[in-house]
DNA sequence: ACATATAAATGATGATGATCATATATGATT
DNA sequence: AATCATATATGATCATCATCATTTATATGT
């Protein structure tokens, strides 16, 4: 049955939204598309109305997950010790869409790579802000290895399962940044 | 038709070997057991003489990719340059298993996981060894942040597609790398 | 050499899941 | 209110794969 122009809006979003928690807590070939739908309280046919295919789908959750003001609230803040929580490695649904995520890019659809590049590209942008007074150049290469190391350790973390070594890989990181950073070039 | 022992040992090592090229390539999900079977120059059916199931080979092929007799050679040596270079960055079939593997880990079962972490502790011991003098624990803290900086800088460089930001996120990591590594604590 | 065990080949099977065709009910338009 | 357009729901379809059953050929032990 037909629905209004912005109830079909929101179902848009819903399913961006759903559609990317599924994403971060499985990955995209365990979720089907009938699993999105569910989840935005909708059934599997309707899909093909908001989006041509599922790889369409993934490039759109892909730009909404990492668009600057879906992202900005949580990744500036005590960035660098919330990120390398054990809380924010072992909620990757709730997490950043980057730390669950970009392990899995290489393997998606030049679009999909392209909506990637784009919010990087923006966090990065963002993270230079936080970075302590320097040139700019050196500000970008700090916020650019720090950002490297802060998702390199959590999909480090995430993919050693549970064992110790997964609370040092966190552990160690921070300190490592903190040393890092304390001394500028 | 039956083989040798020595043959089907042999076979058992080709397609450890194959798979692994291959889960490097294209992930775990697109590679499918007649894939892999095929690279070994074998069919399909006898896949299951060797391995329990997909999921059986997905953890032996990590342990057997990441067991330190292989990878010795390839890990050590100018490796932060070679590792975060455009090259390494756009063979992943060729290069460093943690690189292409690691992102997709966290969605595999916990005996994957667990060969993944085994994986990981021999790659740190030997990265301890190369770190410049200082206490156990610093050399090995090091070594983990400098480790999670660039699997997370291939990660992230992979993830992003051809744009410049792929390289441009390489060579700053490197740099950072180096000027972290100057000045140890 | 003979008998037997078994690795691999061949050929199902059964489930899953992306996509599409059709039906239905409701918003939009006049 | 009447008509029309269309968002969803329902119910195929079709391909892909992991896995298994059966056959075949050859190594291995006597």
């Amino acid at each position: 049955m037909r629905v209004s122009r912005k109830q079909m809006d929101a179902n848009r979003v819903r399913i961006l939204e759903e559609a990317g928690r599924l994403f971060r807590e499985r990955g995209f070939d365990a979720v089907t598309v009938a699993d999105v739908m569910k989840a935005a309280g909708l059934t599997h046919g309707g899909f093909y109305g908001h989006f041509e295919s599922k790889d369409a789908l993934i490039a759109a959750v892909v730009a909404h997950s990492l668009s600057p003001d879906r992202v900005a609230t949580a990744e500036l803040g005590g960035l660098v010790d919330a990120y390398l929580s054990p809380a924010h490695r072992d909620t990757p649904a709730q997490g950043c869409p980057t730390a669950s995520l970009a392990g899995l890019m290489r393997l998606q659809t030049p679009e999909a790579k392209a909506a990637m590049a784009s919010g990087v590209e923006a966090q990065l942008a963002r993270l230079v802000q936080s970075m302590p007074a320097a040139s700019d150049g050196e500000r970008r290469q700090a916020a650019i290895g720090q950002w490297a190391a802060m998702v390199g350790a959590v999909v480090l973390a995430r993919a050693v399962g549970e064992v110790p070594l997964a609370d040092e890989i966190l552990s160690a990181t921070r300190s490592w940044i903190k040393g890092a950073t304390e001394t500028p070039t």
